[in-house]
DNA sequence: CGGATTCAGTTGACTAGTCAACCGAAGGTG
DNA sequence: CACCTTCGGTTGACTAGTCAACTGAATCCG
């Protein structure tokens, strides 16, 4: 189990300048120190620098230009999506029955939920989605704790999900008061870990999709 | 203009290896030749030969696990996806207004129809989606040309998508007497090139999300 | 036999460099 | 002024290694 010997230097460092950039000390727009810069700065060789700096790229938040340099990236409106239906909805579009089980849910590391570049207190839900029978998704929500508190409890929450499986957090959250009207997604590829093959029954390692979706209500 | 300089070697070797899996000299499941067999092989570092692996196992055609090698992976079929609403359907069902402009359309070359694990001849269709006005995505769709040449003649193909900003691609299929009852996602986000920073009119190197998605009809 | 240990082979992480491609700005020249 | 060149700084690609972590199989031993 002890799983906890010690991260890797690139992903230590890519999360501690994802620290950095949250917390205010590079903003949008801003010059990135260049490579050579972070490399003294802790004492890391350049290809450990360069892996860190990737992280960061293929989260979209920074990005870089061979010969000038690497800047934090400005929060993009473009990645808004107009697809903007609910699991269930689309599937149930489809005349195709959808399911999910719970999973897990409570309050969301701060960490956590600064990877929906949510900066607030929040709680997360993860649900296991399934379209006719067959498991598809693992859907992890991340909900500001001011909304979650105008929904019912969350235990109740919980309670809800793990009786009704045509349950849409979607029709919750507008039964609370919010109407959902633009979202953003972040959507990238990566290998099942053990958790998820556990959960969609795949091999392990086997390519899944991380879906991230952030929506926004009428009032942002 | 000139582009052509030479390709960076990693790139080059892991296109070289999507080739041979493509041919068959790798089956699913087998295993693949070691880090240090390809080194001495194609003549290149270890450094190299990670970077084009790791390029295959961002695609999903391989898997690699520490400690025992890597493999050629088998096709997932869950990676399908139950939401299979059309860019527009989705778009019309929340009242939003869809439009598109083709971007370019012709005969697909044999390596890029690969991409969509498609081994025949056929065409690609790539489009420019927006959603109220705002471009959003392109559409890159490859069709195999038996399949095309049921719809109508390409160039009317083309005409129609011109001519009709509410063209549905799915729509023009069923016409055709193809029902698309499941699709195969994959879905991968990088950087804006050249072009699709154009096309999207967003600052070069945003952050975009490429969509593949592969359609099957009711007899495959 | 059955459990522990060793061992060879593999990928993961990392180093300390080199050279190339590229960009922007600063000068130089007509 | 307008054009061209040079130059410093940056990222991109690559090398040739080292050591660590892990796996599976073989081996040893009670």
């Amino acid at each position: 189990m002890k799983q906890l010997a010690h991260a890797p230097r690139y992903i230590v460092l890519a999360d501690e300048l994802r620290r950095r950039i949250r917390d205010g000390e590079f903003r949008p727009g801003d010059r990135f120190p260049s490579e050579a810069e972070l490399c003294s700065a802790n004492g890391v060789s350049r290809g450990t620098v360069v892996r860190a700096v990737e992280k960061l790229v293929a989260d979209g938040i920074v990005h870089r230009r061979q010969g000038v340099g690497s800047f934090v990236a400005r929060p993009s409106l473009h990645r808004q999506s107009g697809k903007l239906l609910s699991f269930s909805q689309s599937a149930s579009a489809k005349g195709l029955s959808s399911r999910q089980t719970l999973i897990a849910f409570g309050p969301a590391s701060r960490e956590r939920a600064w990877q929906f570049q949510c900066d607030m207190p929040a709680v997360f839900l993860d649900r296991l989605r399934s379209i006719e029978g067959v498991p598809c998704a693992v859907h992890r929500s991340i909900i500001p704790r001011t909304v979650a508190d105008r929904l019912e409890a969350l235990s109740e929450l919980g309670e809800a999900i793990r009786n009704d499986p045509e349950f849409s957090l979607y029709r919750a959250l507008e039964a609370g008061g919010f109407r959902v009207v633009e979202a953003m997604e972040r959507i990238s590829s990566r290998l099942a870990g053990h958790q998820d093959a556990l959960h969609l029954k795949v091999a392990e390692s086997a390519p899944v999709m991380v879906v991230f979706r952030r929506s926004y209500d009428a009032a942002g």
